[in-house]
DNA sequence: ACCTTTGCTTGATCTGGATCAAGCGAAGAA
DNA sequence: TTCTTCGCTTGATCCAGATCAAGCAAAGGT
């Protein structure tokens, strides 16, 4: 894990290393969050032997670009991964932060090509699914057919949900709101729900929550002088949970509420 | 079709009515557009023995509302259905305006209930097609389970585009994309593309793009101005598309573009 | 015919957050 | 060590679009 391999593609493989990087489905820590979610054993084993599992990959590297011919899903193993799409003019708008257990490339199936490009954020195990055989084995996997089509109803609605954030909150309930989905996801893998580091810059965070970097820095101030959390850099530890949600649920002045006939 | 039934309930049926309600799958002028699409003949046969025609609803009526149970996906065969999430705070996020041909209620398939209401913009023909019997049916006809893997992608895709929009464009380019993209969609069915009815109001509109109504109705007043399009009312006659296109592109001026490492 | 409601437009004002502009400390490079 | 870069913070100013406030016309009700 010590030595670098930075830059090198996802594609390559044939590296003896005996880390945990190998770990089948069935002995990884994952299974309940990930794919083989609901599956019983002999189905997991034959899901595992279409899994390519790739050398870890560094900050920076791509899991793949917007434009690239479609044919595999990643996973996340350890670490995280960004995903984001150009806009028109150049810039660009994230969006997802990816953590162990989540599936990325799904919105590629429709097109055959990625619309978006995954980066990883930090030094990260990813497990690769070729599509195309995936598909065939969810013909003959009931289970796994319906665990497909929940994992893409899934990230719809995910979707939907950071809509209603660009859409309708304002800039401190986003912040709010993204801090504690983190704060979640992280202890549903078993992390700390109140003491993390974030992967991610505050330009990220400001690009993904549609927000200028200067205001997500101002609002980690701001939460940290009303005692909500602390803030070091990168590491974050909440301290009044329950304030965040307030804020989050809306308890304090907003836009007009919209409604229509 | 003149015989009220405003505010019946979806599952009724078994009325005997022979305007062009009850055409079948293979009938239908949709296919190209619909789930159908791709499927050998004999296949859309097994596909329409599923589905159900239920009468016409209209203006207000709801195909399904937040927290329902799901059971079943909706198929807009003429009219058109808005989809809508509350935010927590009681406003309502409108997630998107649906055309014949298009498929409602992908976003619940993950929880088992529906996270956003239907409602149907105009007296509409939907066809109903329970899931529990769809996905079967999926699991003996591959081209209908590839089929449905696109559908489910494809909705990600356009979740995807409408955040660039609420992320990254201002009021004119949304407002700019909008109408292209209803314009382009009319024009797939069959319609003319630059000449058509809004069936939706400006507050609808608003809410979709987050702009509040004022700024939808002078925007339109705007677009009028500089001889983009013309507008009376809910009718809308497109005069320069290129023109419209450029503003979309982002040829203004811009909030600052941003880019991350 | 008259009243009420609803949706839309237009004008005036206000403001949250973007933008502009420094400055600062940590991490890496020479 | 010193220099450079990069990511972050903080302050000052600006502005697109929200909000407030009328007024108007179409549609529907009585």
């Amino acid at each position: 894990m010590t030595q670098a391999c930075r830059g090198k593609s996802v594609s390559q493989r044939k590296v003896i290393s005996l880390d945990d990087l190998r770990v089948a489905c069935r002995n990884c820590s994952l299974t309940s969050l990930c794919l083989p979610m609901g599956l019983a054993p002999e189905d997991i084993e034959r899901l595992d032997e279409i899994v390519k599992r790739n050398r870890p990959l560094h900050r920076g590297d791509f899991l793949f670009r917007e434009g690239d011919r479609f044919r595999s899903l990643f996973v996340v193993k350890t670490g995280s991964v960004k995903t984001f799409a150009p806009s028109p003019e150049g810039g660009e708008q994230v969006l997802g932060f990816h953590l162990p257990g989540e599936v990325i490339g799904l919105d590629a199936i429709d097109k055959d090509a990625h619309a978006c490009s995954a980066k990883v954020l930090e030094t990260s195990a990813i497990c690769e699914i070729p599509f195309a055989r995936l598909e065939e084995l969810t013909m003959s996997i009931p289970s796994l057919q319906h665990q497909m089509y929940r994992l893409l109803s899934k990230e719809i609605g995910q979707d939907t949900e950071l809509l209603l954030l660009l859409g309708k909150k304002n800039a401190e309930e986003r912040l709010a709101a993204f801090l504690l989905s983190l704060s979640k996801r992280l202890h549903k893998r078993g992390l700390s729900a109140t003491d993390f580091y974030l992967s991610m810059s505050r330009h990220e965070i400001g690009n993904y929550l549609g927000l200028a970097v200067e205001t997500v820095s101002r609002l980690f101030t701001r939460f940290q002088d009303d005692g909500l959390m602390r803030v070091d850099r990168k590491h974050i530890q909440i301290i009044d949970q329950d304030a965040l949600e307030a804020l989050v649920g809306g308890i304090g002045q907003h836009r007009r509420q919209q409604q229509q006939s």
